[in-house]
DNA sequence: TGCATGACCCCTC
DNA sequence: GGAGGGGCCATGC
């Protein structure tokens, strides 16, 4: 029938209007992909920030694949956006933007802490799991602490890669261990030193001028001179010998070798 | 509700 | 010093 033939069909032609403004990022969450130091990734995020960050080598670059992942986690569909949100693409690439908004909702308390808590280690540094479980106020819940890790929604983002076992191994990591060594040489962390530290059963520093203890791969612990550096094997035996914990990395003032 | 599951930690042997 | 096992705790089913 030809248009304007059908009294009904013009009446309905003139309910047609376009969506209200907005109505689109209510239902959909933009992706985009990006460069990475994990080589092209696929980030998922809302007006809340970024949620969701996946390698696309780990997803053999199928972005139907990234998308039902995504779904399968946040609930909702995905549509390609027009630009990325402010910080995204420096972060990505190694140079953390403190305009970068990470879009924490639909996670319990306790995976915003963990993640929160990971956040904070600095490029070029390490904390143990067990460092992580005591920044997010549940010093004992050190094995829940991983599991929240294994299931990092941001990686890079929240850099996971620098949480370590206690013990000075790098522990599994979400993309693989050889990832995650890649990942903190590239920073510079002198892994080398830390293991043969550990070897010796040596878990933190100590500088003798300045009566501070702190974690290895903490900027402070890095500045001590060898004359002047001492190894540790607890913080309870760094006080004990007259030291304090770094106000910069906290190390726990009452852990035995973490 | 209860049970199984882990990117851990630490003690013991 | 390396392996094994028990403890721990948030989460998912």
């Amino acid at each position: 029938m030809l248009n304007g033939a059908d009294p009904i069909a013009d009446a309905l032609g003139a309910l047609a209007a376009p969506p209200p403004t907005g109505l689109a990022d209510k239902v959909f969450t933009a992706w985009l992909a990006a460069p990475s130091r994990l080589g092209e990734v696929f980030v998922a995020f809302t007006g809340h920030g970024v949620q969701f960050v996946r390698p696309a080598e780990t997803l053999h670059g199928d972005i139907d694949a990234f998308a039902e992942s995504y779904r399968d986690r946040f609930g909702r569909p995905l549509r390609p956006a027009a630009r990325a949100p402010s910080g995204l693409l420096p972060t990505l690439r190694g140079r953390p933007a403190t305009s970068l908004r990470l879009d924490l909702r639909g996670l319990s308390e306790f995976e915003r802490d963990v993640l929160t808590a990971t956040r904070r280690i600095p490029a070029g540094e390490t904390r143990p799991y067990g460092w992580v479980a005591r920044e997010a106020g549940r010093p004992r819940a050190v094995r829940a602490a991983g599991s929240v890790l294994a299931r990092n929604p941001m990686p890079l983002l929240v850099p996971c890669h620098r949480v370590v076992r206690a013990d000075g191994r790098l522990g599994d990591y979400m993309f693989g261990s050889a990832h995650k060594e890649k990942l903190l040489r590239d920073e510079r962390v002198d892994l080398d030193e830390v293991v043969a530290l550990a070897r010796q059963g040596v878990h933190y520093l100590g500088s003798d001028t300045t009566g501070v203890v702190c974690f290895p791969t903490c900027h402070n612990a890095r500045r001590i001179d060898p004359a002047h550096r001492h190894g540790f094997r607890s913080v309870g035996a760094a006080v004990a010998a007259g030291y304090r914990p770094c106000r910069t990395c906290r190390p726990a003032a009452d852990a035995t070798s973490a």
